[in-house]
DNA sequence: TATCGGGCCTGTAGGC
DNA sequence: TGCCTACAGGCCCGAT
């Protein structure tokens, strides 16, 4: 499932194969796929066309592209990308076979590696569960006066891995809400990036109950918080993401390996592993939380005395 | 205004 | 074998 790791991994793969190419041509299979581009599919395509990749950019798990026509001295517009739940962007030659769920196909300009070896001519956008898409967003200056952020994004938070990101503003916005930590945690205005796995994966290195009332916190315990969320997604970064099936892939189309270290998302009735390494015998135990899943030590992680669901 | 819950989607697994 | 149901989950929007 694509998070902020996954993203990431995917916005480097980005800048290194398709910035500073010109899209030639967009071909839309699925118009599922343009859902948020309400101007509609030819609109995307007439106005897509001819514009070439400055840069790629992320927040959370919004990626984005600004894209600069020949004249133009900044970009002044993006293709702003969400993978949703099962979207990959993969770069790919004209040979290969169309993948399975291809929703959207960009033609590149030639270009060629450092080595002089041709670069892939497509970027394929795969989607298997359609709730990703692609859009084209105006630049809007970001709200902190910070740079440029399309405008369908400029309300999502800032990141943990985000140089800018502001732990005393976050804690401070914490405590204004009268909600339960992991609902704040996937919370996208309040800290981006974070899905319901690493949620669950900061929650338990943090040792914190996914319930706990979120004005509760303490500004040490939100800083031991965020430097759980930091230290869980490097760690995703580091191994190339989180990967259960074929669901995620990076824009070669590998998996990545983060899902082998787990230490309680999707380990139901497993040992916790800080509690085994100790001695103890606390139990992952896995919990309903809107109408998904939650996953927590049974002894590390106890249930508060006040609890928010 | 803040918070919550349902709908969007498709493939897979499991039960019958 | 084939049908049905539950489940996975990020984001948006309407309801409270």
């Amino acid at each position: 499932m694509p998070e902020l790791p996954e993203v990431e991994v995917v916005r480097r793969g980005v800048e290194r194969w398709v910035v500073g190419r010109m899209v030639e041509s967009v071909q839309v299979f699925d118009a599922r796929s343009l859902r948020r581009h309400t101007a509609g599919v030819l609109d995307f395509q007439e106005r897509l066309a001819g514009l070439t990749v400055d840069s790629a950019q992320r927040r959370g798990k919004f990626l984005w592209l600004p894209l600069r026509d020949g004249a133009e001295a900044e970009p002044a517009r993006s293709l702003l990308v969400h993978l949703g739940m099962s979207g990959q962007l993969l770069v790919a030659s004209e040979d290969q076979p169309a993948p399975r769920h291809e929703r959207i196909r960009l033609g590149l300009s030639p270009s060629a590696s450092e080595t002089g070896e041709p670069l892939p001519e497509q970027a394929r956008f795969v989607d298997q569960r359609i709730f990703g898409g692609m859009l084209l967003d105006p630049l809007v200056p970001s709200t902190d006066g910070h740079g440029l952020v399309p405008e369908h994004a400029a309300h999502i938070a800032r990141d943990p891995l985000d140089p800018l990101f502001d732990v005393a503003a976050f804690h401070a916005a914490l405590r204004r809400r009268r909600t339960g930590l992991k609902r704040a945690l996937l919370d996208q205005g309040l800290i981006s990036g974070i899905g319901n796995i690493y949620a669950d994966e900061a929650l338990w290195a943090a040792r914190l109950h996914w319930a706990a009332p979120t004005e509760t916190m303490t500004a040490p315990r939100t800083r031991e918080l965020v430097a759980a969320c930091q230290e869980v997604m490097r760690r995703a970064l580091d191994a190339g993401g989180t990967s259960f099936d074929s669901l995620y892939v990076n824009v070669n189309g590998e998996s990545g390996y983060f899902a082998r270290s787990l230490n309680a998302y999707g380990r139901e009735g497993l040992p916790c592993p800080r509690c085994e390494a100790a001695g103890e015998d606390g139990v992952i135990v896995r919990e309903k939380f809107a109408n998904r899943s939650s996953y927590r030590c049974s002894r590390c992680q106890k249930r508060p005395r006040r609890f928010r669901p």
